[in-house]
Parts: C-alpha cells; structure tokens; sequence
DNA sequence: TAATCTTTGCAATCGAGTTGCGTTCCAAGA
DNA sequence: TCTTGGAACGCAACTCGATTGCAAAGATTA
C-alpha cells in the first residue's frame, strides 16, 4: 500500500479510496486493464469513479492508456521516472489468441525517420501476434 | 474509373454502384477516412451498405484500418502489391492539430526484436504528432 | 462551525459500430 | 426469355464502451 500512496504522492495526486484501490489493483496485473477488466475486479466500486479516477491518473502520469484495437480502451501503471514523452515510449503487444495486452518496456523503440517537418508527440505502438504463452 | 475496376478485379471483389463509390472515394483522399467521413461525403449512399463494404474490402485486402485513438477507425487503400502481412506493416501518422491521419508509406518499419518465443502477425503503429502543414 | 471545493454513486445519454430483415439486384440455369 | 437463388442494399433498431448531469457525501480551509 505505501507503493500506491508513494506514486500518487509523486504524481502529486490525492489519495482517496477509489484512487488507492483502483491502482493498487493496476500494480497487481500482468496485462494492461480496460475499464470493465477494473470494473469486474473491483465490484463495489462504480464505474463512473473507476472512468474518473482512470482519467486523473492519466492526465497526472500515473497510468497511460493503449488503444490495442479490441474495442476497450486498456490502460497500464507508467513505470517509474515515466513522463509519457516521447523518450519513455515502448511497443505493446497485444495477443490475438490469449487477448492480453502488455507493455513492452524491455524492446528498444526503432528509431524513427519521420518526413521532412514531421513532429513526434506521442505513439501508439501495437504489436499483434501470439505471446509467449500462446505460441505454437 | 479504371483503377476501381481494376483494384477490385485483382482483389476478386465483385463490382456494385456501392463499392465503386467507396473505393473511388477512398482512392481521392490525402488522409484516410472514417465511416462517417465517407457517409458524410457520399449523402445518399446507406451507412451500413458503406460499413459492410469496408468490411469486405479489408477481408479482401483492398483496403486496411487504422486505430489512431480518435475513437473512429479509418481506413486507407492499400498499395499495390499489399498483402497485409507483416512485410507490409508500415507507421501511420495521427496529427493532434488538423487531426489528420496518414500511411507513412515511405517510413521503413524496421526488424522489431520481440521478446522470445513472441510472434509478430499484425500491427498497428500510430505516431502522433504535427505534420508538416501543422509544424510550427 | 460554516462556506467551499472535490469526489463519489447512480442514472441517463452519446455515438460508433453492428445486426435483422424485407426489398432489390444480378447472374446462372431452364 | 423467364425463373430462381444468392448477394447486395436500405432502413430501422440495437449493442455496448464511453461519457456526463446531478445530487449526496466527504474533505479542506477560513
Ligand atoms: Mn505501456
Ligand atoms: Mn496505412
Ligand atoms: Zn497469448
Ligand atoms: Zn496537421
């Protein structure tokens, strides 16, 4: 728990009970989490605080979101110095058979030629295929 | 006229007034286009007729779909000689001012080295940013 | 304490995407 | 040419993830 309430201090948002569990929950997965994934976990939690609570965090850099193409926005815990800038930018992998998505932290992004007074802001790397646990 | 008719032919998908128009459409945009894009400037052809003939142009390969995070999937002609396997991949380009979407045809995708025993299918790989008419 | 701002819960709404179904179109066979 | 079955089309209804309005509850500050 001081983990949540460490991150949240540096992030310099306010701890309150939703926040606290629903990122203690975000810590607690191996896969990004869409807002029905945190909804069925947390069923005494309403959905609309859930969705408020996913936006805070994703405004103050605690969470970033992935648009991995299953329809659900997912969303996974930034790791740690993160600032969603172009330098902290990874690949996700999204599994066509186990339909987990994850962060990539540990493969290098390419560096990227971009035409004649193109700007990177952002990105949202998707990779599909089969996962380790699903392959073969 | 002759290249609708002629991409359908090679992608063997039967010609009607519907997918003419469609893909003639598509065929003319700088940036790829979303169902509504396409609903707004053909007016008097039907949305789901229009849906279910960008559903068979990408079962088809004439067409592919890009998920740029703006909440709508767009869709862009695919170049000659796609297949939309993974030697096809290729980055697109989302501009957060004139919201603009684009295939960055000419922006080799480079060999991503996965984690082991992960295997690449698909991707979708979205930079976002200025383009060059929204650069400073 | 009182005033004020923030967060929460519930219900309603939005909108992109999708589907059911009856009609129209088209092409192959009689 | 006429018949007929399947494909494509148009319209309306529906699904479902996302979002919002609003009042109640909670926290903060003077
Ligand atoms: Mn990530
Ligand atoms: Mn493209
Ligand atoms: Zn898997
Ligand atoms: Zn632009």
């Amino acid at each position: 728990m001081q983990i949540v309430d460490e991150i949240l201090k540096i992030k310099n948002v306010k701890n309150t009970a939703v926040r606290t569990v629903v990122l203690h929950h975000l810590l607690n997965q191996e896969k990004a989490q869409s807002l029905k994934d945190i909804e069925n976990a947390l069923v005494n939690t309403d959905r609309s605080s859930i969705f408020r609570t996913l936006k805070t965090f994703e405004d103050n850099k605690v969470i970033h979101s992935i648009e991995d193409g299953s329809g659900m926005t997912k969303y996974a815990v930034c790791a740690e110095g993160c600032n969603c800038e172009p330098k902290d930018l990874h690949y996700h992998f999204y599994c066509n058979n186990c339909n987990k998505t994850f962060c990539l932290f540990d493969v290098p992004l390419q560096n990227i030629k971009l035409p004649k007074n193109f700007k990177i802001q952002q990105a949202n790397m998707v990779i599909k295929g089969l996962c380790n646990n699903c392959n073969e």
